[in-house]
DNA sequence: CTGTTAGCGCGTTCAA
DNA sequence: TTGAACGCGCTAACAG
């Protein structure tokens, strides 16, 4: 930087100035220090840069990637929420760090936010460890958490309603004629435990007892969903239905359903959960309840950036919206 | 620093050396000053040692991710890789910048080398702008592509053989007595068109002519994946196998056949290329040319790091590898 | 509008 | 084995 002052002929501060977009400098000054730099190829230190100001314009995503070694497969809707995250960020001139460890786990001697690394972190579920994260949130109040909504929580909140998702495909089910409705989804993650809840509501709602045998657990991997799925046909219970947790749980319990020799819809009806960006592509493509995933991808990034200015803001649910296509078998 | 240095009643410098492990320190006392940060709750600032160092133990990701607007799904191959990429990174303690923009996109004024963000760059795909890549890499050479091997050029290249790939797909379909193969993939990308080669080269070597109508374009997304399949459909060419460029064409062209009433692999065989974690649960489970995805992740990493070491290290092409399941038809 | 001065927090000399 | 001094490259405060 001294060395483009130099050939400006003018002093550092003048070159920062006019680098950082300052007003407080000359027109002219700028351009010529601009066209200066840009023929020396010149960039400011951004590690400089930040160890002054003290924030550094990244943020850390924490999301629970592929694992390669146990052939568990990522969801993809955290990737299709990865792409939204990484436009929102960039829009806001923020880079994003990816990380699959949460700083509260065993071996992990700091955090972003403390070392100076990050200015706030976006956590993708709120996981099995609630404590844990509350613990760390606690300490650390720069963070908002895609999840479902369990109760007064002191961190930031962003998801949809999975209550009310969960009954709305639910009674949509029902309203189609259904009478046997399964469901299919792993209720130790909070949200799935949440959209049984609604899936309860719907019966209840409507004065229909809940069929215990017809509620299965699968978690969340797609492998081991198909294994669920085939249980659920090996089980002898029969259904004409099944409210799945997620898109990819939909998708492959429609690919044993039709291994078996069933149809979907006509012998049964499937809704999901996500509206992924390949549920449209699916064959049949799948009748969901959206997570607004765009939508709730800039929430984070908008109420985090909030927040780390020193805003007060709120947990927000986003209102829960039934995306119909053919694996519901409507009209 | 300063007050845990004061706390321990030592200098500032003995508390940097205790907390990067230096051997230049007393065994007491470098377990007193860690004792002492520990419960201070104190961590090195990240962006002063990086400043000091000039290093950042950073690595920058540049990856296709979803476009939202375009309703563009991401590959999920790259998101496989994406999960490798972090373990790997995060064992030689490398932190991970995830990026969508390429430095030489219109509108970025800098790169995370030069700006002191990262020490290395992986970059996914040459994508469509070789030349800019190719001007790039010239004048930041810590970097590694994944992607097909061109010609001798000045960058490291990291992938599969895709020729001998595309001709061991080709020809594990011929040796399954099939007589009417069909290519599906566009050959914009330097990959694909590789594949393509192989493809041709299993008839060439085996002295039959290729038959032109049978090649087919696909781009690589999903949705327009399934409209290229309903197109080979419609084009009343008749074909009994396929060999798909990737696996996600793979599994559109056998949801597009399923829905036209064709069955698979009975009706037509398929071959898809990648063996993303999902190929083993799709149903059928694919067939197909495995690109080593874990083995690759590794070793990107593994020669970025040397190279940014100064090292001299070489593009690597790794061996091809036919997965057989149930796609295509085996007995 | 511009220059001077100081210091962000660390790691690395050099000297003891 | 430790401490003192310095400077990495930048921006903010103050003075002009």
């Amino acid at each position: 930087m001294f060395e483009i002052a130099q050939l400006a002929g003018v002093s550092e501060s003048t070159v920062s100035r006019a680098l950082s977009g300052s007003p407080l400098v000359n027109e002219n000054t700028r351009n010529r220090i601009l066209k200066i730099a840009r023929s020396a190829n010149y960039t400011v230190n951004i590690n400089a840069r930040n160890l002054r100001q003290k924030r550094t314009r990244t943020i850390e995503v924490l999301i629970p990637l592929a694992e390669y070694g146990r052939q568990h497969m990522s969801d993809p809707f955290y990737l299709d929420m990865l792409g939204v995250l990484a436009d929102a960020l960039s829009e806001r001139h923020y880079d994003m760090l990816l990380t699959k460890r949460a700083p509260w786990a065993k071996g992990v001697e700091t955090n972003s936010i403390q070392c100076g690394r990050a200015d706030g972190i976006i956590i993708m579920g709120q996981g099995q460890d609630l404590e844990a994260l509350r613990n760390f949130t606690d300490l650390y109040p720069q963070v908002v958490v895609w999840g479902g909504h369990l109760r007064e929580d002191d961190y930031i909140v962003v998801g949809t309603d999975n209550v009310a998702g969960g009954k709305l495909a639910t009674e949509h089910l029902m309203k189609l004629g259904r009478k046997r409705i399964a469901f299919l989804g792993d209720p130790a993650e909070p949200e799935i435990a949440l959209r049984q809840q609604g899936y309860r509501k719907a019966f209840l709602d409507n004065g229909i007892a809940v069929d215990e045998s017809l509620i299965f657990s699968a978690p969340f991997d797609a492998r081991e969903a198909r294994a669920s799925a085939e249980k659920m046909l090996q089980s002898g219970v029969s259904f004409d239905a099944i409210f799945c947790a997620s898109d990819v749980i939909a998708m492959s319990a429609i690919t044993t359903l039709r291994n078996a020799g069933l149809d979907v819809p006509r012998d049964v009806a499937i809704v999901g959960y996500d509206d992924i960006l390949i549920a449209n592509s699916f064959g049949p493509s799948l009748t969901t309840v959206s997570q607004r995933i765009q939508e709730g991808g800039k929430t984070m990034v908008e109420l985090l950036l909030q927040r780390i200015e020193g805003k007060s803001v709120d947990t927000t649910l986003l209102p829960v919206e039934l995306v119909v296509r053919e694996s519901c078998g409507a009209p």
